[in-house]
DNA sequence: TGTACATCAGTGAACGCGCGTTCACTGATGTAC
DNA sequence: TGTACATCAGTGAACGCGCGTTCACTGATGTAC
């Protein structure tokens, strides 16, 4: 990061990765556009000859989370191909390794309470992700007889919720959030329990 | 509410109020202090007669918030009975009527960030309501086979869980989280799912 | 019933502060010739 | 290679504002006698 001299040379990527330190410490709400400015060594007024604003500062973190997102969920739904079972469960894996990964990410996206649907740019690559969940939930649900078969965007909502759960309750270092159980364990037995009963895996396993 | 004159009679539980509903639109941190004295008709310094600044104030607001939430889980516990599973159940949709019922309350004990231990009377009231649905989740590990028995603690985590991921992604007004289906089919059909891998609903019903 | 007095809830002015945003500017960089 | 100039990223001062918190105060209420 060759900071020194008038001129930053990369101020907005500065900008976006001091907003995601200061979001993972002090929460999306917590901190000021003065605040990132100069933890990225900037004056105020500097930010705005890269954004729009505190709201458009945000909304770049998240779509570069999305964006990191995505490409996890790709990875990890190819990887576990052809079995479709594997694929999936990867996918819900890859999403609490997301989470603990990049947490400024993580919260910009899903707890700072932007509008997805007023950037377009956001929604476009936020829907790429939840499309790459919905596809490993779809794959699965062949191998259900199609009599008894839930509809597949149904279940990768149940799963994307789970996730969710654990990531926002179990995975927060917060004093006074104790975990029962190491959260990586409680999602994995969790989605083992789920998918039997869905008769995705049998009974006695 | 009598508000006329200098007294005003109930302020303490006023600004509890006024502060919950501005949690509800705004969020746990997108308001002042100011702002909730002002919506309880009265000026700043009058919020310290009753609360020591912005913390204890919302700390009192989920402080009720856990109080009603245990009762109301505790209500749908007994009313259940003596079926562990309809039990079991029905604390799972008294978890999301909570939320849907009460979000000032709601927000400002899973989203405000505010540490449960830091203050001894609100660890003691969330404990009440975890507790109940600790002891649904034991009831109902009664009917699973002891070999193969879960720890009680782990699936009452999963629905805890499943429930805060089904309130924060399915159930919000957000413009743009569009809800494939209804939060409340979700997670009953969540729930039942997963009962039905723990073996306790029948797998063809 | 009336009066004196203690209590204490809420006032309003004051404080220092940091905020977001604007503006004319400055000075580093890159490019045309 | 050197020079003139255009570009534009970042500065720093300024603005009006609302914040949280403190303080001496005021005036309503309740109670003792």
């Amino acid at each position: 990061m060759p900071k020194r001299g008038y001129h930053h040379g990369n101020l907005k990527q500065a900008l976006v990765d001091a907003t995601l330190s200061l979001i993972e410490s002090k929460g999306p709400q917590g901190f000021t556009l003065s605040e990132a400015a100069k933890a990225a060594g900037v004056t105020p007024a500097a930010v705005y000859r890269h954004f729009q604003g505190r709201e458009d500062l945000i909304a770049e973190c998240a779509r570069q989370g999305y964006e990191i997102f995505a490409d996890l969920m790709e990875y990890a739904y190819e990887k576990g191909r052809p079995s479709a079972l594997s694929s999936f469960e990867a996918t819900g894996r890859a999403y609490l390794a997301f989470a603990r990964k990049y947490p400024g990410h993580y919260m910009a996206m899903f707890e700072s309470g932007l509008s997805i649907n007023a950037n377009p740019e956001l929604a476009r690559v936020a829907s790429r992700a939840s499309g790459i969940l919905e596809k490993a939930a779809s794959d699965l649900s062949q191998h259900i007889p199609p009599e008894k078969r839930p509809p597949a965007a149904m279940f990768s909502a149940h799963i994307w919720a789970l996730c969710h759960g654990v990531v926002e309750l179990y995975t927060r270092g917060d004093p006074g959030a104790r975990a029962p159980f190491p959260p990586e364990d409680l999602l994995e037995s969790g989605i083992g329990i789920y998918l039997r009963g869905l008769g995705l895996i049998p009974q006695d396993s």
